[in-house]
DNA sequence: ATTAACTATGTAATCGATTACACGAAAGTA
DNA sequence: TACTTTCGTGTAATCGATTACATAGTTAAT
């Protein structure tokens, strides 16, 4: 077990005071330079390592910042997580991950945690939008540390976001699947407390009506993000009167189930009926029937987000900067909504 | 901005000493009843917050793990990481996470911060093995913190490791082409200085051996885990005197990849070549000509890293616990290797 | 020659919580 | 009554680094 060397060791050793040894090693202008070089000499031969918890204990910053997300085993948000690390690196901060699996307790807790633990900002996707973790989030400003949300937002005066316009998201892949022909379209939702998912959803709304086409209270479901939960949505759908004739789901996943479950009935896609999903998951382009989704550039949400902390971080007592960035979604086309081409 | 509030806050308040406002806190059996109910309200009504710095910096520990791996947007290591998460999430601990980009500078540095920001225990999987991190991973072992490797393993003394029966799964996985018929088996596999990779290869080879199928050196390819790499890796194979009629390959993304130029050459899968892959990744389940692959029960494979250091921290000085968890492989058997049903 | 200014370093407080040791008061024992 | 425990708190050191302030020694300026 190698000791600890702290900096009253390499005092000890060149007969000078831990004061002189910190500011030489902090290259302080006030330290001769041949103490300079004494000292770090010393604390290389001693093997010398700073221990960042004294130093964020004087300091009153951990170098830690707090990532809550509701699972961390999604590609979206592995992703933007991914993004965050990234930036954060070079500058010094290392990554907590926090999950809260959509339960607001978690949620709770989560915050008050990495308060406790210090951490200088906090990036997070919020989960349901209840009123009930307004402390938690109140206590996060009062501390002082910078809080970002980054694509599921909440309205919190001082808070910064990096979102996507789900909205024009909604509205473009709806567009399309007009476009392809299709008149009566449906909608799988998600929790529509939850911005995106109502954006996206009016989105879906604004694209009809501009096209002429009738709103149907009937097309829209509220489903989970799984593929069983398309199955089930899109059964529900078939057994209407006017079945619909194409599908934008809010997930990739349900957007999966329902594609499966129209396979099994021999409906054929996409000439017969159109199906489109929202997140861009790996697998909507490997299908031998690719499926057409929204991308979110969960990587550069990330990294913005990283970003528009740095922005923030020590700027603190100034006037609240309240920054949203929101980032265009992309569609790719694919298959299951291309009839011309097939 | 929210005052911070410390144990001499409440101290003060209430006339007594700091000391015992901490012991009332931890509920030291020394401390009078009433004082402890008085110090209680006081706290909770102050909105004080134990402070983890000072709390970290007294004890030595941190309450934080460092988990170290590739990348974080992979299915695999998002499964582990929230694996880990979940089962440390009610010890009180916080997850670091580093990406190493398999890059062994990177990991290299992050051996290193971790430790200098004094995490209770690093939970990793390796990158490539060179001997130049040797001394970062001294430096760990000296310092008394737990190293755990998971999936990607290196043989080091007192290091622990979770990580699954490679051998078998590379076994099992060619057993079962070799029952549909393939006797002209390839296999994509990765960097061999990786254990986990070796030994899929010697499963390979030795089911090959076992069903009395000479071994064929042509038909081994060193491929990247990507679909361009997998399609390119099959073109070689293809241009082959004797091509194979199955491929084995050690990831999903490369056993797309073959799919899809297998598809457009117009061979048939799985009547005229069978293909499986590793990983299970999602999307092998999800394809309308699902994929075979071995599963390597991510979050089990989390869960029980997070365990084996449990069993390990604290546990300072003693002699050092070495365990070696090898958890089985899974083979999902679908239709890219099953010719019986099709 | 005397004072001012600067240089390099030491002293000691600080960040917030824990804890070994000390001590006065109360209670128990002989 | 006198002596020993026990109880409840206070005192002060500690974890390791930073830094305002003090100070001794030099150099520059008048």
């Amino acid at each position: 077990m190698s000791e600890k060397i702290t900096i009253y060791d390499i005092a000890k050793k060149l007969n000078i005071t831990a004061a002189t040894v910190s500011r030489a090693l902090n290259n302080s202008p006030k330290i001769k330079e041949s103490t300079k070089q004494l000292v770090l000499e010393a604390a290389s031969s001693m093997n010398y390592k700073q221990n960042k918890l004294a130093l964020a204990l004087k300091s009153g910053r951990s170098n830690n910042i707090g990532v809550i997300v509701p699972r961390v085993d999604s590609n979206f948000f592995a992703s933007v997580i991914r993004g965050i690390e990234e930036e954060l690196y070079p500058h010094g901060y290392q990554v907590i991950i926090c999950q809260t699996h959509e339960n607001p307790k978690r949620e709770n807790e989560n915050l008050y945690t990495l308060i406790d633990a210090q951490v200088d900002g906090i990036l997070m996707s919020v989960t349901a939008v209840t009123n009930e973790n307004d402390d938690a989030f109140q206590n996060v400003l009062e501390k002082n540390v910078p809080l970002i949300f980054f694509d599921r937002s909440k309205q919190i005066n001082g808070v910064s976001s990096v979102t996507i316009n789900d909205f024009k998201g909604g509205y473009i892949v709806t567009k399309q699947l007009i476009n392809q022909g299709c008149r009566n379209i449906a909608h799988f939702s998600g929790d529509q407390s939850l911005e995106i998912f109502k954006n996206r959803f009016l989105g879906y709304k604004q694209a009809l009506l501009d096209s002429g086409i009738p709103f149907n209270e009937k097309y829209v479901i509220q489903s989970k993000s799984s593929v069983e939960a398309g199955k089930n949505a899109i059964n529900i759908l078939l057994e209407l009167e006017t079945p619909p004739d194409a599908i934008f789901s809010s997930s990739d996943f349900a957007a999966l189930g329902a594609i499966q479950e129209l396979r099994d009935r021999n409906i054929n896609i996409p000439q017969e009926f159109c199906v489109a999903g929202f997140s861009n998951e790996p697998f909507t382009k490997f299908m031998e029937l690719s499926i057409t989704s929204v991308d979110q550039s969960p990587l550069e949400m990330g990294k913005m987000s990283a970003r528009v902390f740095l922005e923030q971080v020590g700027k603190t007592d100034t006037i609240k900067i309240e920054k949203k960035v929101v980032l265009a979604p992309e569609l790719h086309i694919r298959k299951s909504t291309s009839r011309i081409n097939s």
